[in-house]
DNA sequence: TCTGGGGTCCTAGGACCC
DNA sequence: TCTGGGGTCCTAGGACCC
């Protein structure tokens, strides 16, 4: 692999960044983007509001316990839409190589450059002149060190490792740092006595593969020692869409079930025939009270973005299911996007020539 | 204080074909 | 009466990410 410079961009407290400059006279104050039902979790904190213990994903009914006085903010997503477009517009026209994840980040392949980092420099300054937005830098050889830089670093961030500095700086740090250990491998990693990246780093990688299976020991013993040489690319085309709601209060009528499905699907429909593209992969999702998730899928022979097609599959892999408990969760999904595969033999035959 | 919504990838097992 | 090996397609569940 040569040697490679990536740039881990996340701009930072996106959401909340936005509200604040649309109402200046919030600034300092702890500001939590959030909707408003009663199962709603937090999208954004102010880093005022993460002071309290306010993080992203936690259920807003705790933010509103660790801080009361915190100022709670509907999201508007067409706005952050907007502002994400300015800002990733910008980072675009100057570095050819950027691969967006999400509306707040992207990967840089900066390599090309003769002095990275002076780029980079001014590209921060450009985006904060131009859109408001701060951006947090991590420089590193793979994705992995840049965004563990990055994440490590911010708010405003801008810090550029080598992957023997990254190994040794985040020796001590929890093995859910690295992107791609979550909750679950933390946990079972945990169970082995690893607790920390450094740990990880000694654990023997025969072990790992022995209870991780080959593909995932190899895989989290290369990123405790920051090996990735994954690329930087833009994502093809979408391969699923889906559309789910969580009811406010569980729900056990059928009738109500079936009426939430139908909606579900014709917005995803809608969705689909909006972008153009059709599906003959069917699914339902359905989480109950105490939270077990169950999918129902089917194939059908053609692609279809038609409600008139894809609502009696969906009605019917749901009274297939016939969940015996209280709904939390209604989810709707269209995948299989591509060509139909090439008939077998015998349906061609059976074909009229 | 109970845990959103939209995605991706991986695994395991079964059906079916050659 | 017992029994191959490989490949593809599909379903269901789970982990993870933003």
């Amino acid at each position: 692999m040569p040697r490679r410079v990536i740039a881990h961009c996340d701009i930072d407290a996106f959401y909340a960044s936005v509200e604040l400059l649309r109402h200046p006279e919030l600034k300092g104050k702890p500001l939590v983007v959030a909707h408003s039902g009663p199962r709603s979790v937090v999208t954004t904190a102010s880093y005022e509001a993460r002071t309290f213990g306010i993080d992203s994903a936690m259920p807003a009914a705790r933010a509103r316990a660790l801080c009361p006085d915190a100022i709670f903010i509907e999201p508007d997503h067409k706005a952050y839409r907007e502002k994400s477009t300015e800002v990733w517009d910008l980072v675009r026209a100057r570095v050819p190589v950027v691969q967006q994840v999400g509306i707040d980040e992207a990967y840089l392949d900066v390599t090309a450059f003769e002095k990275p980092l002076p780029v980079l420099r001014e590209l921060v300054a450009e985006v904060h002149d131009r859109t408001g937005m701060f951006v947090s830098v991590g420089v590193g050889p793979s994705r992995l060190v840049a965004k563990t830089v990055s994440g490590s670093f911010k708010p405003r961030a801008f810090k550029a490792l080598s992957r023997e500095q990254a190994c040794e700086l985040f020796a001590d740090r929890p093995t859910r740092l690295l992107q791609g250990v979550g909750p679950k491998t933390a946990e079972r990693l945990a169970a082995f006595g690893a607790h920390t990246v450094g740990d990880l780093q000694r654990m023997d990688e025969e072990l790992l593969i022995e209870h991780f299976g080959d593909n995932w020991g190899t895989y989290i013993k290369a990123r405790a020692w920051f090996h990735d040489d994954s690329p930087v690319a833009a994502p093809g085309p979408a391969k699923s869409r889906s559309n789910e709601t969580t009811f406010p209060a569980d729900v056990d009528d059928h009738g109500q079930l079936e009426a939430t499905l139908a909606r579900l699907t014709e917005e995803l429909c809608a969705q689909l025939q909006r972008k153009d593209v059709a599906g003959r992969n069917i699914a339902i999702k359905v989480r109950l009270d105490d939270w077990t998730t169950v999918t129902r899928a089917r194939t059908i022979g053609e692609r279809t973005n038609d409600p008139g097609v894809v609502l009696p599959v969906v009605l019917d892999l749901f009274r297939g299911y016939a969940p015996a408990r209280p709904v939390r969760l209604l989810g709707v999904r269209l995948a299989a996007f591509e060509e139909p595969p090439a008939r077998s033999r015998a349906s061609q035959m059976a074909l009229p020539v």
